[in-house]
RNA sequence: CGCGGGAUGGAGGAGCAGUACCUCGUCAGGCUCAUAACCUGAAGGCGCCGGUGCAAUUCCGGCUUCCGCAACCA
């Protein structure tokens, strides 16, 4: 069985969870549940990061110690990954002194074992308000805005990383392909970068800075530094530094790393480096994405366009927030998401959509059948084609005769192809896209149709209209649940299957026995 | 000349050399199975200026403009 392991990079807990939060993980997710389901045996890492001057002085601001700060504001992540099914291996904690400390200290010690850290002097700006090192663009006229004061120079020791002498090699790692950064612009990003040439970086900081981290192995007059504590979490995760680290043997190298494309360069130029450094393989991936922008800004708190997932997800329900993440926001750009267009997306495309879709259908096969489709003649299947002015053939598709369009030929011929296509290129949003499409055809069927009239007239037919239906939603309902969990098992449901039989049995069926269900996606009043 | 990515109908997104596509919105019809839902039709578009092509939204150059990053910012 081949393994999978995927990781989302670790939110820092200084603040709530925000929308571009739960944008990695359900994309994360998505591919978790994929891969699972093509038979990988799956490792899905997600963790929080809480560590670092900036916590400790949340902490404080927030009037309490430390641990139960990040105790409490981890608990929000944990909460919204709970919230948008999110289906993680392991949750892990950068203060977990037992499962993430062993690792970050094994690593550290590792890269010192190889020759790759010494003592260094590190100068820069730092401001007492701050308590931290502040750079030229933190400054307006050389003064620290918020505090109203110039910043003092001063220098101090630090354990530094030979980061230098590793950008040859992870760049021609990246160029020969062995660590593949997606999307392509990214790559030449950090290529771009490497090239023009990299320094060491300082990996620690003074215990008196940072109180709260881990101390350096051997010397705890200094803290790790971000990069060494937080990085090794994809490591610490599997076990790495501790005595039972089998999972390392699984599932290291890690498949894919999911990262912002605020961050990418960390993973594609510092993690990379340290794994070299440390002896261990490199990641195989790092798919980068955008960030969500909201109503054209950046979003922010001054500018009062933060979207919060929870709020969205109490409004709409967390299969909504799940179905806009990952089939509206375009998967390398920055996405743009206001309220107005969350609602938009929920009215046309799940309420007046799949759901509505789902009731009429429904409905029908209750009315008329008493619930009981049975499978018509193929002859008669064949006599209920799409029709055939649908634009949504390839080109090479238009001469094709009338009759040969059922649904069924349609989803096995476009709709199940083009979505696994999308998918070997981890294109989630064109997949999902591909299952919208085909309810999208299936409104239409019914219009072209009119199974409700047809009812009057012509039984036989009505009913291999409705089987078409019901099996073509029963075929989608299977590549959804992915994206939608939820809604392919409500859909299941009311098509009374269950989700998970093969291909096999799913062909041999014969007959389908329908029951009611609310909506399944209610309307929202704005 | 720091690096990189964008600018496509009212909004958000595909396309990237050969009649410009999708979703939403708007307007006009139709239908009644359905969550006042659904279907059809219409109006409306490739930032600006050059260049290379038989042909450019698509390639090249310049400009305008927006957005990241610019190393210790998670």
């Amino acid at each position: 069985m081949p393994k999978f392991y995927i990781t989302t990079s670790i939110p820092y807990v200084n603040g709530p969870p925000h929308i571009g939060h739960a944008l990695e993980f359900v994309q994360a997710d998505a591919i978790a549940r994929w891969r699972r389901a093509q038979g990988d045996d799956v490792f899905f890492l997600t963790g929080t990061d809480e560590h670092g001057a900036k916590i400790a002085r949340a902490a404080e601001a927030a009037g309490s110690d430390t641990r139960t700060f990040v105790d409490e504001s981890s608990q929000h992540f944990r909460n919204l990954v709970k919230q948008l099914s999110i289906t993680p291996d392991n949750m892990i904690r950068t203060s977990d002194k037992e499962h993430h400390w062993p690792g970050a200290v094994e690593m550290w010690k590792r890269i010192t074992e190889r020759g790759d850290m010494y003592k260094g002097v590190y100068k820069g700006l730092y401001c007492v308000g701050h308590e931290a090192f502040v750079t030229e663009k933190d400054l307006k006229d050389g003064i620290c805005e918020d505090h109203g004061k110039a910043p003092e120079y001063i220098e101090e020791e630090n354990y530094f990383f030979h980061l230098s002498e590793y950008a040859e090699e992870v760049k021609r790692q990246i160029e020969e392909g062995y660590l593949e950064i997606i999307p392509h612009t990214r790559a030449n990003e950090v290529l771009a970068f490497l090239s023009a040439g990299v320094e060491d970086i300082s990996f620690s900081r003074p215990a008196k800075d940072i109180p709260w981290g881990i101390p350096v192995p051997g010397d705890s007059s200094n803290t790790m530094y971000v990069w060494c504590d937080a990085l090794s979490n994809y490591v610490s995760a599997l076990g790495f530094g501790t005595s039972s680290d089998e999972r390392m043997g699984t599932y290291w190298p890690c498949d894919i790393h999911l990262v912002g494309k605020d961050i990418a360069r960390f993973h594609a130029v510092i993690w990379p480096a340290m794994l070299l450094s440390a002896g261990l393989p490199l990641p195989k991936k790092i798919f980068v994405h955008g960030h969500i922008h909201s109503g054209g800004r950046k979003m922010s708190k001054t500018l009062g366009n933060i979207i919060d997932p929870f709020s969205l997800i109490k409004t709409y329900g967390a299969e909504a927030v799940r179905y806009v993440l990952l089939g509206h926001v375009p998967l390398f750009s920055d996405a743009d998401l206001t309220p107005d267009r969350i609602h938009e997306l929920y009215t046309a495309h799940l309420a007046n959509g799949v759901g509505n879709l789902l009731s009429r259908v429904s409905a029908m096969c209750l009315q008329y059948f008493d619930g009981h489709i049975t499978r018509p003649a193929d002859v008669l299947l064949a006599s209920v084609p799409f029709k055939l002015d649908i634009d949504v053939l390839d080109a090479r598709d238009r001469d094709l005769k009338v009759g040969s369009v059922t649904p069924e030929w349609f989803i096995h011929e476009k709709t199940i192809p083009r979505y696994q296509a999308a998918w070997e290129e981890y294109r989630l949003d064109s997949a999902l896209q591909e299952v919208m499409q085909l309810f999208r055809q299936l409104d239409r069927y019914v219009q072209d149709y009119e199974p409700f009239k047809l009812i009057k007239t012509d039984r036989e037919q009505a009913q291999a209209i409705l089987w078409s239906l019901v099996s073509s939603l029963h075929h989608a309902c299977r590549l959804l649940p992915f994206f939608l969990p939820e809604t392919a098992l409500a859909i299941a449901e009311v098509l009374g299957v269950p989700l998970n039989e093969t291909d096999e049995i799913m062909h041999k069926r014969t007959v389908y026995t329908i029951t009611k269900k609310e909506p399944l996606f209610p309307r929202v009043e704005k």
